[in-house]
Parts: C-alpha cells; sequence; structure tokens
DNA sequence: CCTACCGATCGGTAGG
DNA sequence: CCTACCGATCGGTAGG
C-alpha cells in the first residue's frame, strides 16, 4: 500500500531545475507544517468534500496563507494524495499486522471500534469515497483501489476462517467480504446521521456471530 | 413523506406581493419544463455532488439559461428541494404499496434490482446523502429523516415476519434493519466503482436467506 | 512564507 | 425566458 494514488501525473518534463518539490524535505519544521496541513485538510474534506473544500480554508485553519500552502503541496491536488498517502500509513500498520481467519475479521472490527472515537476520519472516508465515485476524480482510482485491497484481505480472512474450520457450511467467502465491508461503509453513513442510535460494532458482531462457528475473542 | 424537507426557510414574510413563486404553476409547458431540470439536477447531482453542481451547468443540461432557471426554482436550494420531493414520490409509490413482513422486505430488494438499471438514481444517493451528513447541509434533515422512515420500515417489517414465524430465533428486528439498510448503502458504493463485480441483489438475498425461515418470493 | 494580483466561475439580480 | 451585470470566491502565479 502507500502507493500514492497513481494517474499519469503531469510530471517535472525536462528542462530547468524543478521549480518546486511536492515532497518538501524541509526539515523538522517543514515536516511539522506539513503534518498541521494535512490534519486541516483530513477534517475539512470530511466536512465538505474535496471539491468544495477551498485551499484558503484549509490554510486558515493550518494557520498560514493559501500561497504558503502551495509552497509546501504545489497544487491542490496534491495535497489531496498527501491526505489519502497519509491515511495508508495510518491503517496499513493497524490492518497488515500478520493476523489471520477469525482474528484478521476481529482486526477489522476494532479499526471500527477505533473510528468510532474519530468521527473526523468515518466523515473523511464517508464523504471522499462517495465524492469519488465519479470517474475523472482525483481520488478515484485510489479508492478503486483500496476496496480491491480492503475486499481481497477480508476475504482471505474468511477463507482461512474456513480452513480453520471457523465457518459455518453455505458461508461463501468473496460473498461475506462484500457484505461485511458493505456493512462498515452503510454504517459509517448511519452513524454519521445519528451517533447515539447507531452501534457500529455491535451490528459487525451480529453479522460475524451469524457467520461464524466461534465467538469472537 | 413527500415533506420537502422542513427548515425555517426564510419565507416570502409579509410585504408587498411575493415577485417570485417556487413552485411555479405555469401550466403544462411549465411544468415539463421543471421536469427537465429536474432529470438534469438528478444526473449532475449525482456526478459531482449539490455543492460542487452549478445552477450554469444545470441550466445547459436542461437547455435554458441559468436565469431561466431561477425563474422556476428561486434559488439552487430550492431546486435541491425539488429534486428530493420527485424522490420521495416515486419512491413512495414503490415503497408504501401496502406489503408486510417478509413480502416488505423482498420489496425493499426490489428496489434494489430497479436501481441496478438505474445508475443515474444509485449516484445521487449515493454521492447527495454522504454530502448531507454535514450538518449545515440543506438536504441533512431530508435524509435524517429520510433513514428515520426506512429504518422503521424495514423494523416493522422483520417485526411482522416473525409474528408470521419467518424469521430466525435470536434475530432481532431493529437491529436487522440496521444492518439491512447499511448493506444496502454500502453495496451501492461497491457498485459505482465496481459494477460487474457488485451483484448488490445477490448479496442482499444472501443476508435475507440467513434472516429468515423461508426463501423470499 | 508573505502581499498582491490574474482569469475563471460562482449564485443571484436588473430590466425588459 | 433572455442578455448583461453584480460582488464574492476560486486555484494558481509573480515577485520578493
Amino acid at each position: 500500500m502507500a502507493d500514492g494514488a497513481a494517474g499519469p501525473a503531469p510530471g517535472p518534463a525536462p528542462g530547468p531545475a524543478p521549480r518546486r518539490r511536492r515532497t518538501a524535505p524541509d526539515g523538522a519544521k517543514g515536516r511539522a507544517r506539513r503534518r498541521d496541513v494535512i490534519a486541516a485538510a483530513t477534517e475539512l474534506y470530511g466536512e465538505v468534500g474535496y471539491r468544495s473544500a477551498s485551499l484558503r480554508e484549509v490554510a486558515a485553519r493550518a494557520g498560514l496563507s493559501h500561497p504558503g500552502l502551495l509552497h509546501h503541496f504545489g497544487t491542490k491536488e496534491a495535497l489531496l494524495l498527501a491526505v489519502l498517502e497519509q491515511r495508508d500509513e495510518d491503517d496499513t500498520v493497524a490492518f497488515v499486522e500478520g493476523r489471520r481467519g477469525v482474528a484478521a475479521l476481529a482486526g477489522m472490527v476494532d479499526i471500527v471500534e477505533r473510528n468510532t472515537h474519530r468521527p473526523a476520519i468515518v466523515e473523511l472516508f464517508c464523504v471522499l469515497s462517495a465524492e469519488a465515485t465519479a470517474p475523472d476524480h482525483p481520488a478515484h482510482d485510489w479508492f478503486r483501489r483500496r476496496y480491491e485491497t480492503v475486499l481481497a484481505f477480508a476475504a482471505d480472512a474468511y477463507r482461512a476462517a474456513a480452513e480453520d474450520g471457523h465457518l459455518r457450511a453455505g458461508v461463501e467467502p468473496e460473498d461475506a467480504a462484500r457484505r461485511l465491508v458493505a456493512l462498515m461503509d452503510g454504517l459509517q453513513v448511519q452513524f454519521l446521521y445519528d451517533r447515539a442510535g447507531t452501534d457500529m460494532v455491535a451490528r459487525l458482531r451480529d453479522e460475524l456471530r451469524a457467520e461464524l462457528t466461534v465467538p469472537l475473542p
């Protein structure tokens, strides 16, 4: 993961020295600035999406001018990709952590549990993943790949659970993966409209209890 | 339903005759115009959301100028509410149709089946429902109520199924309703990223097969 | 990293 | 229902 969401990207092209680096290794101060800007963008993208979020508003929340922001990220699109890259890094740690079968499925529930207390992340994914269904959206390919990756991870987990004799007869790993991921996404929407009334973790555990022959840890 | 999504609305206020009606009863020609504009807006909102959709682009697709559009709808927000009202009318017919229990659940699957062939509607709901999670979004209350209504409808259906002896032991109607609606929403997102690989109807039937003691019609 | 500016586009109005 | 226009805001650049 942490690939950076491909796309041809206009690129530096041959010519004089590149005027602007897209990942400024300015040292500690620059890295802290970038971190603050990415945090502000994550928040605002979750509130109004990428398209409606202005560089000026992101910059103001991070405490600098919008040309100052562009000094660090180059273009609006590069900022979006930086936000997504950051998400990749954070999640990969929680995700890939060598778990398999039922433990891997429990790990997915853990991520949802964690997100219950980080609504900004829930908003970010909910709003961006919907906005980016448009094929020309700059995050479209990133989300398409993300779904491929997550669905494959879940299907592997179900397959391993079956090998361990922990999956009920008739539960197809690939179909169950589609349902589980859909359930996670749909519960996030309900959660954002009614936080008190939507127990995402409990509903996921309902689903897994019906599919598995062993209780979740 | 078909309430029009409340909100205080600046309103006409006392004073001289209102200069502009928000629902122009211009006769057949006006009604046809309004229909075309609503269709164009439905399409564009599904592509880029409400906030990023310009009145000029909607108007161009409907074949009139943007002040022409505003003659019919008054404000950008009024156009959005007209689109949602139209959705209410269309769905109420398919929905409330006096079915109960397992037949009502089957009716929800039928709606998804129908939407498989109307991707513009899927996009509209997917994109708008995510965008409108922001509390200050003009469609926020409409979606909040819609979820309440749909969740209550599904819970009623599960309860009736239980009365009929068609629900497996241990399936809680309200929890199952949350899961079913989440599944519908989440599958729509997967569908928009991978139409060929996402069989929404089959995955919903998987879920209902695990919950019911009788097969779906 | 700032101020100042650019051309483009936005929702809405004037006036007919 | 149109043309023409308004003030505001957009992403990005110049220049320092």
